[in-house]
DNA sequence: GCGACAG
DNA sequence: ATCTTGTCGC
């Protein structure tokens, strides 16, 4: 699994998102209203459409996709995450700060260390310890891919910082086109 | 004041 | 998500 993309989306005003997706140097941006309003569980709804647009703009393909959304960490088991892996048929992951339905304890203190977030006693996403002292993310198993390949995937995208390279890039890519005509 | 459920 | 203030560590 070498090339990996990010996608994110973030608010342009009311209404309105900018979606980004990076995959190594290269980035796609697109811009477009959202196709609803946010509600918890319902985040595919709004952001799938416009996140979809822009990995397709993406000139290549990875090998694996790295969504700023749950992926099977959701009520019905079909999160943001693993929506847009169906969609492009490709294997995604899941990011989150904290968990949208799974529970679970909170993995060791050193970085590497995980622990199983469960869902109707089926583990459907990792707590990961990425910087020690910090809060764990939550790597949401997606799109043909398991909690711990998806806890794989965040570490190895990450180093000193909470957040896989692949979505700060494509947050960065987001937020700089956003408010400018185009 | 209470609770808090991705982004 | 986004905004802002304040604190802490390197």
């Amino acid at each position: 699994m070498r090339p990996l993309a990010g996608a994110v989306a973030a608010v342009e005003d009311a209404g309105g998102l900018v979606a980004a997706a990076v995959l190594g140097n290269a980035a796609a941006v697109v811009r477009g209203p959202a196709a609803g309003p946010y509600a918890p569980a319902l985040l595919a709804l709004r952001e799938a459409p416009l996140l979809a647009a822009a990995l397709a703009a993406l000139a290549a393909r990875p090998d694996v996709l790295l969504v700023a959304a749950a992926g099977r960490d959701h009520p019905r088991r079909a999160g943001l995450a693993l929506h847009l892996g169906a969609v492009l048929d490709l294997p995604s992951v899941g990011v989150t700060d904290r968990p949208l339905a799974a529970r679970g304890d909170p993995p060791g203190p050193a970085r590497g260390d995980t622990a199983p977030l469960l869902l109707g006693g089926e583990e459907v996403a990792r707590a990961v310890r990425v910087v020690p002292g910090a809060r764990p993310v939550v790597a949401s198993a997606g799109w043909r891919t398991a909690s711990a390949t998806a806890a794989d995937v965040v570490l190895a995208t990450t180093a000193g910082v909470r957040t896989p390279e692949p979505l700060r890039a494509a947050r960065r890519v987001a937020r700089l086109s956003r408010g400018r005509p185009g």
